[in-house]
RNA sequence: GUCCCUUUCGUCUAGUGGCUUAGGACACUGCCCUUUCACGGCAGAAACAGGGGUUCAAAUCCCCUAGGGGACACCA
């Protein structure tokens, strides 16, 4: 074995990335980083009947939006590609042929049906379920001539039923397997192509990899793969089988309960950070009371030794909470490059720059998720055409009326529109008509956004600016009555 | 059914025999701050699946039971 880490993540393009497998990826990703290593991405398409066009395509976007550079992989040559399995059948025959004349494989020429029928047999008796060798017992003559006559053949591999096949798993520790329990596993399928199981192992080999970070539901097929090493008398990988992520109900994580597809959370909102930071620690923690987190210093953190054994529920609630989290530790300014295409989406690109930037200040630490600053706070770029009714019939009072008009005209005339003159304005009113700030500062804020919440109205008056403001204010009176009928 | 894995608050988890009246975070509740909503601060409720051992001492080690999950394809 090397000396230089490899790993690899080698998902099927039999659908989407799974947000499971995002984390499989990010925690061999982190791990290589760590250690110095590459990370590698390969194609496992040997099912041919179940490719999903566009997949591979998928992993690769949704791997580069996570931050997860891929070192050798597809359309990332590195000396030990070509890194799809579709181009690599060659070797797999090879040694499925080695394996064939050294007794370590044989051919099966039994149907799908008598395989159904044995299967249902011995799931009535209570037996093992597994292949009963029939085409074990073969003669090298009925070989030659189900050959000859063009029988479909699959090749199995043979399995010695007396002895134990033990490995150390990096998570779980000694795990050990009777070889009577071991079914003969199908190698090479009647269309020519491996399974999984003999091309992995293969691959992994020639692509001099160290560790094997995969899913948990691969710990029942491994000694299978370290009957293979042993086979071509290769040196085997370490082997860590993560955690399973689970739906609410505890059942591996699936479709009905939420977003499975990695790609169905950037449209929503959530940040690469956010995403990446989550779930590295669903099943994963640094050893101290740290939650947030970014790239790199998962990198410096990340270890094996601290992966959980049991599987996680993929909770929605500390993704949005985590997702906060990395809005407000962003500059305004990287905010605003995200918004950007948002904002000429929604027709609000005329604003400046600086004026976006103070808006993104005052909500920053409001929202959720940064297109909410579009959604939830239109009142920056537009002015309201609706006003919340709870608040009006709360706040928009008779006197409101004069109170609007009157501080109008005194914003109107202020020379420095900020903060401090702002309040000043108020509190100055206030005292004069001997009411309560909070009786101005209410219809105010509603006449001016809209709505009951948001930022200090202050800092809200001076970011949106003098105009607007008296603007919405007047327009309020001029239309007060209006207003405060209809919510009736 | 067979094999394997797993089991600390609702959820993510800390805990590797004494430091633990089991810690943190999300969510939840209350209070404070406050012009609203958030933020923040403080407080609260909330867990070692059960039973046996081992030990002076067990959430931590062992065994059994139960629950959960995974695998059992010519899918990965």
């Amino acid at each position: 074995m090397s000396d230089t880490v490899r790993v690899r993540y080698a998902p099927s393009p039999t659908g989407f990335l799974h947000i499971g497998g995002l984390r499989t990826a990010l925690y061999n990703y982190l791990f290589a980083r760590h250690h110095g290593g590459k990370f590698i991405l390969r194609v496992e398409d040997t099912d041919r009947a179940r490719f999903v066009e566009g997949a591979v395509e998928d992993f690769m976007h949704m791997l580069n939006w996570a931050g997860i550079e891929i070192d050798e992989g597809p359309g990332r040559d590195g000396p030990y590609g070509p890194y799809y399995q579709s181009q690599r059948l060659d070797l797999y025959t090879n040694h499925a042929q080695k394996l064939l004349n050294e007794g370590h494989a044989y051919y099966c020429f039994c149907s799908s049906d008598r395989l159904d029928q044995m299967r249902k047999f011995q799931e009535k008796s209570k037996l093992p379920p597994k292949y009963d060798r029939t085409c074990l017992r073969l003669s090298p003559e009925a070989i030659k001539k189900n050959l000859d006559d063009h029988i479909p053949f699959v090749l199995r591999m043979k399995v010695p039923h007396d002895s134990t096949v033990q490995f150390t798993d990096l998570i779980r520790g000694e795990v050990e397997f009777a070889g009577s329990n071991i079914d003969d596993q199908v190698l090479v399928k009647s269309d020519g192509y491996p399974t999984y199981h003999l091309a992995n192992v293969i691959d992994d080999h020639y692509m001099k990899i160290t560790h094997v970070i995969r899913g948990e539901e691969w710990v029942s097929s491994t000694p299978k793969h370290i009957l293979l090493y042993r086979y071509f008398g290769w040196d085997v990988p370490q082997f860590a089988h993560l955690p399973l992520l689970l739906n609410a109900d505890r059942s591996k994580m699936s479709k009905r309960q939420g977003d499975v597809e990695a790609r169905a959370y950037p449209p929503k909102g959530y940040l690469t950070e956010a995403v990446v930071n989550f779930i590295s620690l669903l099943g994963w923690n640094p050893g101290d009371e740290r939650e947030i987190f970014t790239m790199d210093e998962l990198i410096k953190e990340f270890s094996i030794e601290r992966i959980h054994k049991a599987g996680a529920i993929f909770n929605i609630e500390k993704l949005n909470w985590i997702n906060t989290q990395h809005i407000r530790r962003k500059s305004d300014e990287e905010i605003y490059n995200m918004l950007k295409s948002d904002l000429e989406k929604s027709g609000y690109s005329d604003f400046p720059k600086q004026y976006v930037m103070s808006a993104i200040g005052l909500m920053k630490e409001r929202i959720n998720f940064i297109h909410e600053l579009l959604t939830f706070s239109s009142y920056f770029f537009r002015d309201p055409d609706t006003f919340d009714p709870d608040g009006v019939k709360k706040r928009m009072l008779p006197p409101a009326k004069k109170h609007l008009s009157e501080l109008a005209d005194r914003l109107e005339k202020l020379d420095v529109f900020q903060h401090n003159e702002i309040e000043n304005v108020f509190r100055t009113y206030a005292e004069e008509n001997k009411i309560k700030a909070s009786e101005l500062i209410h219809p105010t804020r509603l006449a001016i956004s809209g709505v009951t919440l948001g930022p200090g109205l202050f800092d809200l008056i001076a970011v949106i600016g003098k105009e607007t403001v008296v603007r919405r204010m007047r327009y309020v009176v001029s239309h007060f009555d209006q207003i405060t009928k209809l919510p009736a």
